[in-house]
Formats: C-alpha cells, structure tokens, sequence
DNA sequence: CTGAATCCTTAACGATACTG
DNA sequence: CAGTATCGTTAAGGATTCAG
C-alpha cells in the first residue's frame, strides 16, 4: 500500500527513513503492555510463565492485551511459546536469547526514568502551576 | 503534592503502578517525533538549532507535530527554547543536561535497533512466510 | 518565521462475550 | 486454561488554514 512510491528520497541517514529501525523498535517497546511483559518474563527467566500467571504478574493488563502483547512478542522472536498438550492446555512463555538482549535496552530506559522522572514531573507542574518562574518567556 | 494517598498498594515494584515512571518515559519517547527532534538536537549540541531548521533535519515530520513535539519536550524540560526578539522572530532550541542524559539511553535504542532490528525481520518474514522453520517449536 | 486552531483518519486500548 | 471476536472510546498523527 505505501510501498510503491515514486522515489522516496530517504536523504541523509536511515535515521530519518520510514523504516528506520530505531523507529520501529519504539513503536514497539512504546506499546502499552510490551515492557511490562518483558520485564515479568525477564524476572522469571530462564523459568517459563504460564499465560494466567502472566496474567496475575501484569495487575491492570486484560486478556485480550496480553494476548496481543505476547502475540507480536512471539512474532517478533522475543518471546518463544511453548504448548503442553494436556487438558486444558498449559501455554508457556519465556524470552529468547534476543528478548533477553532487548530487556537490558529496557533496563536501561527503566534506569533513567526511574533516576529522571521526578525532576519530568517538576518540570511540567511549573509549567502549570501558580509559579512564574524568572526568565521563562510565557508571553 | 502526591504523597498524601491512604496507602497506595505499589505492590511489588513501583513498576506496576498506573504512575510508573519507566511507562511514563516510554509514553514521551514513543510518540513519533520525539527520538528524532532528541538527536538532531544532541547532533547540533551544544550548538541551538532553529524551529525551521528542524523542519528541514527532520523529513517527514509536518509544522504541527514538530511545533507539537517541541512543546513536550520543552514542557518536561528536556528542551530549553529561547526567543529572539527580531521581526521576524527566531527561535532557538537546544537539549537541556537532561535532555542529553536521555540522549544517552536513546541511543542505547538506537544501538540495539541497528543490531538487532533485523533479526526481528526476520523472525516476522519466516511467521507470515512460506517457510516452516525446522526447530521452531511453533506446535 | 513560528506557531496555533481545526478537521479528519487511523489505530491502540479496554470491556465484554464466546470457543476449544 | 488460553485464547479469539466484536464493539466502542480515545488519542496520535497528518493536512490544511489562520495569525502574530
């Protein structure tokens, strides 16, 4: 559908290519529910965690969301999907060895905001807040 | 301002919070632009770069998004914005010492995106492919 | 030049119900 | 137990237009 333009000038870097990877990565990692089940696998790991537990790990997720969550994990080969075949069926979920990598890309994230996000925060209640800061051009 | 809740479960780890920073940080740094207004920015540093200079550094992105993305940033204070006083106005935006610690770990994406990406391609390619991978436990 | 305001389309997300 | 299917809401994002 949008594959078949003319020319795509694709200018300086990759960076700024529609299928630049590091967008791509955000527009996954940026999903509501990835890092938290990325995190909860990488905390059981090398265990495998069952879907219900999964489930009970990601208090506020629904199952439809863990479902396509884990779904496009799988796709993407971050996460390896295991069936036993009993009754009813017992489904396990691990990270591979790429979605292992990836958790410490988001342990990285997890750092920053962690060590960061209140000084975010304060930044955005001046904003909105009574105070006029000195040499804030609000007009 | 917050901390005057009754009890505030936060459970296990603060990371399953509504309020979690590291959801908070990847809801900023998901939004589309945002990554790429944050490198071009560091790439200029610690020079300051101008609105319609970024327009012209980031392909794609339209005057509303980028006016809109700027705000962001300049709202959470990662990004100093400063007016000069001409007709017709110049504005000028730079990364804050925040700003450029959150550079830091953007590019630690950006890393794991360019080494990985690929991968995940891949792994895309052979699910809604022809192929059925020997080993692949898809069951 | 720099931005704000408006309209529209798309897709993520949540709630719910249903199936093997 | 582990999903899928459907529906409705919401918000991100793009195109365009207007203004200081």
């Amino acid at each position: 559908m949008t594959s078949q333009a003319k020319d795509v000038p694709a200018a300086r870097g990759d960076l700024f290519d529609p299928a630049c990877p590091t967008r791509r990565l955000l527009d996954r990692i940026g999903t509501k529910w990835t890092s938290m089940a990325v995190k909860v696998l990488a905390e059981a790991a090398p265990d495998e965690v069952r879907f219900a537990e999964l489930l009970r790990r990601m208090p506020g997720v629904s199952q439809k969301m863990l479902s396509v969550t884990l779904r496009s994990l799988v796709r993407d080969g971050l996460v390896a999907r295991r069936v036993e075949p009993s009754v009813p069926p017992a489904v396990h979920y691990r990270l591979t060895t790429l979605g292992l990598s990836l958790e410490t890309v988001l342990a990285v994230v997890r750092d920053w905001a962690e060590a960061h996000m209140a000084e975010v925060d304060r930044a955005n209640e001046l904003d909105g807040g009574p105070q006029d800061p000195p040499g804030s051009a609000t007009v």
